[in-house]
This record gives C-alpha cells, sequence and structure tokens, in this order.
DNA sequence: TTTGCGGCTGTTAGCGGTAACATAGCCGAT
DNA sequence: ATCGGCTATGTTACCGCTAACAGCCGCAAA
C-alpha cells in the first residue's frame, strides 16, 4: 500500500496548493497573482482569497528561471557610512519605485578585490543592470561586466572610459574649479587634506585637477596631510592643528570631502581663527550636515541624488543608454561658496 | 534541411558551454565550481581553465531552485541615512564574511506598509534567514514572517515579544537609566527634543521610560519639542533654540538622538550657554561624529555593531536562536556621561 | 446553421542547475 | 582470479514556475 503524500503543514508553499485550493489550474493561480492575461472575475476572487488564507509567497527563483527576467538591480558602492552614497541609492530608489526593478545594494569597501567578488555575486543573480561606483575596476571585474549582456551603469565619476553608459561629474575639472576660485579670492598658501585611500579615485583626481589649476597660477601645494580611519570630523580636527601647527603660514586649507572639512571648521572657530579672513577653507560634497554648523563650509554639490536617479532611468529603458548602449552624462557641480572663501580678491602677497 | 543552432557569442553562457569546452558532463563542470565532491586535478584544472576563458558565471537562480538553498540574509532597516543602521549592518557582514552567506539589505523608510511590501519580496526569494529593525510589524508582515520556515531575528529592541528570536536593548530602561542619571546630578526643569515619527516606537519607548522614572522622581517634562524631515543637526539647532526661548527656566534636553544632540550643543557652545553648570544636555546612541565635537555630549551606546554581530550568529547557526527558535539577547547600553551631565550633584530648587 | 473570433483555461516543455543514484575503472586483499 | 571498496565521472529526475500554444465555449455575423 503507497503511504499516502503526508500533508506535511510546515512545508512551505507552491502554486499547487493554492491551485488545488482555489479549483483550477497551477497556471491560471500564476496569471491571477501577476495580472497577467485574462482571468475571470469570479476566478480571480476565488484565487485571491485561497493564496491569501494559505498566506502563500510566490517562488521568485522559479519564477526567475522560468522566464529569464529577474527584477533586481545591482548598485555596488564603496561605503555606506559615508553619507554619500545613501543619497544615490535614493535617487536610486526613488526612479525603481514605479518600475516594477528592485535595487540590492553591495558593498565594496573600496577594496577592488571585494568589488569583484560582489560583481560575481550580483551576476550571478542575473540582474537587469547593475549600477557601481566609479571607473576602475579589476580586470577580470572589467571582464565580466562586459560580458554580462545587461546594461551597466558606472557613477560619480566620468573621467575615463567607461564600460558602458556612465553617469556622474568631472571631478579633475572639480578641484580645477575650487582651486580657480580660491587663487580668484587672494589665496597663496594653499594646503590639502584628506583620505589615504589608495582607491578613492574621485579623491584623487580632484586633488590632481586642483594642482594643475594651481599650477597654472604658478602655485604649487604648501603643505599636504593624510588620514585614515577613524572618525572623520575628529581627524579633521586633528589634521587642522597639526598642519596649522606645522605650517603656521597657511592661509587656505582644502579638504578632501566635507565630514573633514567639517572637523577643521569647528576646529578654527574654536581657536577663534579669523575665517574666512586669515584662513580660508573649503571642502567636497555638500553634505547635508553642513546646514547645522554654525557658519557654511564652502563645498561643491556632487549631484549625488540625480546621479542616483539618470543611472536608474538609464536602467529602467527611460533613457537610451540601457539600450542603445553607451550614454555618458556630465552633471556640472555647482560650488557653494559659503562663508569659508573671501568674497573679494585681497591683492594677497604673491 | 535544419538550421545549425548559431553559435550566437551574446547568449549568457552555461554549465553545458563550460562542459563542452572542457570535454566533461555538466555534472563534472558543477562540482569544480562549487569543490563539491571527488574531482581528479586535471580535470578541475581543465574546467577552470575554459570556464575562465570563456568568462562563465555560474546562474544562482537555477542552483539556488535545485538545491534548494540560497545564500542571501535579508536585512531590514528603516533607514539608511541613520548612521545607526549602518553600523548594524557592518556588524552582520563582519559575521556573514566567513560563512558563505550574503547580506541584503532592504529600507522600510519606517513605513509598515512598506516593511511589508519589502518583507514580502525578500521571502520570495527564499532567503536563508531574515534580520529585521523592530518588533513592531503589520499584520501581514507578521503572518509572513511567522510562516516563513527560516530564522527571524528582529534586532534593535527587546520591548515585546518577538516573533522567533532577538536581539536588542530595551529602550525603555535606557530612557529610564538616562532620566536617573540627569535627576541625580541635580536637574529639574527637564525637555525632550525628538523626532515626530509616529513610528519610530524605539524612540517612543525611550521616552516612555524616561517620564516613567521623571514621574518616580516626582517629576514631568517641563516642555516638549518635536521635528521631522530636514537636517538633524540643523532641527537639534533650531528646536533648542525654540524650546530655550520658549522655557528660559529649563535645565536640561535630553534628545532622542545624537545628531540633533549635537545641533543642540553647538547651538548652546555658540550661545556661550554653561553646559553642564546651567544647561545639561544627552542624546541617544554614540555615533561617532560626537568625538570629532568640541565637547563630548552624554549618550548611551547602543550597541549597534554587537547587535549586528549578534543576529547574523543566530541566522549563521553559530548560536542556539536560529535552530531552536526563539533566542532573546538583551544587550545593556553603556551610559557616556560626557561632558554635558554634571558630575555633582548640586541641591538644585526642588 | 456555420463560421470566426475573442475570452478564458489547461497542457506541455522547458529555464539551468543539483541531489541522488548508477557506473566504470583501478587497486589491494583474499 | 575474485571480490570489495575506492575514486572519478555520468545519468536521471526533478526544483517551482512561466512561455507558448492548444482547446473550449458562447456569441455575433454571415
Amino acid at each position: 500500500m503507497a503511504k499516502p503524500p503526508a500533508p506535511d503543514p510546515r512545508r512551505t508553499l507552491t502554486l499547487r496548493d493554492v491551485s488545488e485550493a482555489s479549483g483550477v489550474s497551477e497556471m491560471t493561480v500564476s496569471r491571477v497573482l501577476r495580472n497577467r492575461g485574462d482571468v475571470s472575475e469570479s476566478t480571480r476572487e476565488r484565487v485571491l482569497e485561497a493564496a491569501r488564507r494559505l498566506g502563500y509567497v510566490p517562488n521568485k527563483i522559479a519564477g526567475a528561471l522560468a522566464s529569464q527576467r529577474v527584477n533586481l538591480v545591482g548598485v555596488i558602492i564603496p561605503s555606506l557610512s559615508n553619507m554619500v552614497f545613501p543619497d544615490v541609492l535614493t535617487g536610486v530608489s526613488d526612479v525603481l519605485e514605479d518600475t516594477g526593478l528592485q535595487p540590492v545594494v553591495g558593498v565594496s569597501n573600496y577594496l577592488p578585490e571585494r568589488e569583484e567578488a560582489v560583481v560575481y555575486e550580483m551576476l550571478s543573480w542575473r540582474p537587469s543592470g547593475l549600477i557601481l561606483a566609479g571607473l576602475e575596476h579589476s580586470d577580470a571585474s572589467h571582464a565580466m561586466l562586459a560580458q554580462a549582456g545587461v546594461p551597466i551603469v558606472e557613477i560619480m565619476d566620468i573621467d575615463g572610459t567607461p564600460i558602458d553608459s556612465a553617469v556622474g561629474i568631472s571631478h579633475r575639472r572639480a578641484g580645477r574649479e575650487m582651486a580657480e576660485t580660491i587663487v580668484a579670492a587672494g589665496y597663496r598658501r594653499i594646503a590639502f587634506l584628506g583620505t589615504q585611500m589608495p582607491n578613492d579615485h574621485r579623491a584623487k583626481k580632484r586633488l590632481a585637477g586642483f594642482e594643475e589649476a594651481l599650477a597654472r597660477a604658478g602655485l604649487t601645494l604648501a603643505d599636504r596631510e593624510f588620514y585614515s580611519g577613524g572618525s572623520a570630523l575628529l581627524k579633521g580636527r586633528e589634521m587642522t592643528e597639526t598642519i596649522l601647527k606645522r605650517s603656521p603660514d597657511i592661509d587656505f586649507l582644502y579638504y578632501s570631502n566635507d565630514m573633514i572639512g567639517a572637523g577643521g571648521l569647528l576646529y578654527c572657530l574654536e581657536q577663534g581663527i579669523d575665517v574666512p579672513g586669515r584662513l580660508g577653507l573649503a571642502g567636497f560634497n555638500g553634505v547635508e550636515l553642513l546646514d547645522g554648523l554654525p557658519c557654511r563650509l564652502a563645498t561643491m554639490d556632487a549631484c549625488r541624488h540625480d546621479i542616483g536617479r539618470l543611472a536608474a532611468e538609464i536602467i529602467a529603458g527611460k533613457r537610451p543608454g540601457g539600450i542603445v548602449g553607451g550614454e555618458i552624462i556630465e552633471l556640472t557641480p555647482k560650488l557653494q561658496p559659503g562663508d569659508t572663501i573671501r568674497k573679494t580678491q585681497t591683492g594677497g602677497t604673491i
């Protein structure tokens, strides 16, 4: 005598369970739950009722395999603690929200080999597209991405050659413009404070552009200081103290990001240093945090939200990039002079 | 004449492609790529070489369907911009890193219906476990989670009844302890500044505990102020100004989070208010940011990193919770008095 | 009545892997 | 020589769902 199939109440449900409970074929249930194809109103209700009663949750793995469609978009960013990337993610989510696509976040910690692992992992789920920060990737990552057969959007940066599409700003140019503004304001003994991270290519490009513009004005960096790890605000404070002690005649501090810039600003205010008279300050990014500071740090908005939005639009097919293949969108960051750069040129001593 | 199967170079690769390229069966390729079962060294190399040469990326969708195993762990948090949750995620990642499990993040924006959608979406991918913030969920979410058949860990909070396991702190108690400390330090006219968010249950519990302890000391809140949206630092500053103008005799401000607390602190320092002499301040969370401030805000560490670690360990089966079902781990937040609470009791007026 | 067509439902054949079992050599012990 | 027990590899049958197509029914037009 055949053992009757024990109706295990703990087994996870399938379409068959719903189809049996509602007396129609699995296919019809599938149609109802996806709102695809014609189903009579009475059947639809019966099926929905059964699905709800059983607490059925469709198995997207099976669905994706059968339909060869996955409603996921991979988003690979270097860090979450950066304040910058949550903004990008918000932009991405805003757009994907009403496309049926769903972002999935991966974090590379600024490590190429980690990024490679994340790219591999994500591609192995056959997403509808991939958004990732930066134009610099390991050879293997590059190869995988180029082969992937789905739209790839590299974001944040456009100084380089994208694999497919790119949305971002020119960090080189951002650095250049900041330097020009600073020089035009009459500052001459300018120092740079930044991160040590060897893989923060964008910070490097900003610095390169910055030095380039200085050179064009006949100047060079008067000093520089780097840090890694720890609270950025605290580090900014410490670095500022260090550099001002070492080079007391510095008249401008350019920070590679707003967080250390804010730390430096707080330090200067505390010390009663005349900002922006005796010392000017500038950061990069336009983080919301700055709004709460006693005085507004000069910065440059990196268009993070727009970058997220545009990248998502390319993936979602709302813009050519994803289909035709290879759109490059350059956004132009707005310089926000704030209160930490002198307004007028004071004919500085050389 | 049958049309020969065009060797479309753009088609995505399958095991069959690798198996043909290396002259073994698909099964053997599968074994090599997963390091499962015995395969001779020579075959292994041949297969790996072919896979690498072709740029093969396995299809995890098919793999997961066949093996009924998915190496993903859903992590559902209310917000990314909170500074708090990235820390939790770091704890989760640290543990999952060497278990073959991979975290997938979802954001609910403090909206129950949004959370419900994310829970549904995640469960439909049949993850190995789910970690989600808070003990309060919609009925539908609750039902789905209870039915899911995988370990569920609710984090951050333990004041309530978990579905399965829970790791967190008692926010009620945290509020109580803070109130006790404040009262013991001699403050009497105490105000609360917090968020408007109706679904931030943890902030609510802290406030409830806080008021409870005040009541026990014969006190009530002297004033309160709420905000929503915008830069938390700026809002903290503004709210502080508002409340101090409205109730000038306030001698303590309790903030529902460190970010608005920091804003308030900056405002007070700027105004030259004697902190902690005339006015005491305290926040909640122990965010790294505080390290960079001119003076250390009193706060309570919410053990975010540990919460992430422990939750992940339960999912990964390194602790009983996930298998036996239903472990509750209460962590005890450490109060960090900082520089914004008086050290000694000054026999205050009432 | 016949025909055609559109609305609704069912059937079949995979999607690309993997579990489980089957098989083929090869070796040493009996 | 025979056998058992390895190791290395192949075969088969799904996993749970959906694309594609096939059928059925009723009704309007011919």
